[in-house]
DNA sequence: CGCCGCTCGGTTGCATGCAATCCTTGCCAT
DNA sequence: ATGGCAAGGATTGCATGCAACCGAGCGGCG
């Protein structure tokens, strides 16, 4: 088996990521021991990780909390991923093998067929594939530090349940955006998939704050 | 008294910082326990916090060490700091107040008395200086998710004990940055202080990895 | 009537003991 | 002699119990 506290910080975090715990909700250590069958010591191990990646907020003395942003967090974050993401797509290109070529090909197709319009849309889904999407280009880039810098900001734009707000148009191009993506790092060319992941962005950071600098 | 975690994660950080514990060097924690008096739960707790600080490196099930970074991951960091110190000094600008700006001041001026050639040069205080200096303006940037992203990169700098490789005309250039840094803040002039500080952190780089990019 | 202080319930923080895992060293077989 | 392997020691990981701290609600005082 496992170390407990490795899965009870990725528990934690596919319930947030996927908003089954609410954003501002009260983490517990009593509650998350007994609902999890294990002692408050990893839990304490997972709060203390996810902390650090972001996700939750600790206070001394006062517990922890999902984290929550507001809006200006939320532009200091697009700030940031401008800065930096376009970089890391570029840096990855030439590391990405045949394998994970064919991955990025799945995951960009499987978002176009639930994210497009019809009865079988299903947000949420997005959330998840998406988050692959983006990790395995920030993975591939090869930089820890870089990996690392990333981490804490990617996921705000998730916890945030951010396709909700997408625009029928902007979701189209959002979409989009990951095929091309694809496209440009399957033809090597990095500064091509460099300038299409900066549109990704500011796509996003419009819908979700609303456009101007 | 202050939380013991706190305390022991304090005391780790600033005999990490000033060398006092070799990079690379493991950190058991019976030991650490017994070294600083407390039990083993705070000593996890607190090197748990360095490692998301990027201090240590824990490794499951075989303990901690203080981390070590390669030529590579030394590159990859400034490729980091390029991309995000100067656009922080440019945002911490408009913020700083005039306490603020006569601690820097302090700060410059002190850097160049102890980093300055003859007999009084003491360039392990250097390391400390340095380190206010450049939290300060990350602080004073005023966006979390900025620091956060830069405060586990700017250490490395700071463990590899950079200042023992600077020829004297590189130190004296990167001493007189700072000067000119806060002058450039006193004038409120962003974008002088970006420029500095963009040549500041190329000027590290360059003594540090050789120069090219 | 309003404000301050106090007690009390609940939660976090720390210490300690035990179980699981890993590294080492010595032995045996090839 | 060398490679594999197993037992021992040491270290990390987890569980549990106790102490310190925080917040809420009530009573007393101005």
């Amino acid at each position: 088996m496992r170390p407990a506290a490795e899965q009870v910080a990725q528990s934690l975090r596919e319930e947030i990521l996927s908003g089954a715990i609410a954003s501002g909700a009260r983490l517990g250590e009593a509650d998350l021991a007994g609902r999890l069958s294990v002692s408050r010591t990893p839990i304490r191990e997972a709060l203390s990780r996810l902390a650090a990646e972001g996700l939750v907020e600790i206070q001394p003395n006062r517990g922890a909390r999902v984290a929550s942003w507001s809006a200006e967090h939320l532009r200091e974050i697009f700030e940031l991923r401008l800065r930096l993401e376009p970089y890391a797509v570029r840096q990855a290109v030439p590391n990405l093998g045949p394998e994970q070529l064919d991955e990025l090909d799945e995951l960009a197709a499987r978002m176009l067929r639930v994210g497009g319009p019809g009865r079988n849309q299903d947000l949420s889904a997005l959330v998840e594939l998406n988050r692959r999407f983006h990790g395995l280009f920030i993975d591939a880039a090869g930089s820890p530090p870089l990996a690392g810098a990333l981490r804490g900001v990617t996921h705000a734009a998730v916890v945030t349940r951010n396709f909700q707000d997408y625009t029928p148009d902007a979701l189209s191009r959002s979409l989009h955006h990951h095929v091309e993506m694809v496209a440009a790092a399957r033809a090597g060319a990095g500064e091509w998939a460099e300038a299409i992941m900066r549109a990704h962005l500011y796509n996003a950071r419009a819908t979700m704050i609303g456009g101007h600098s």
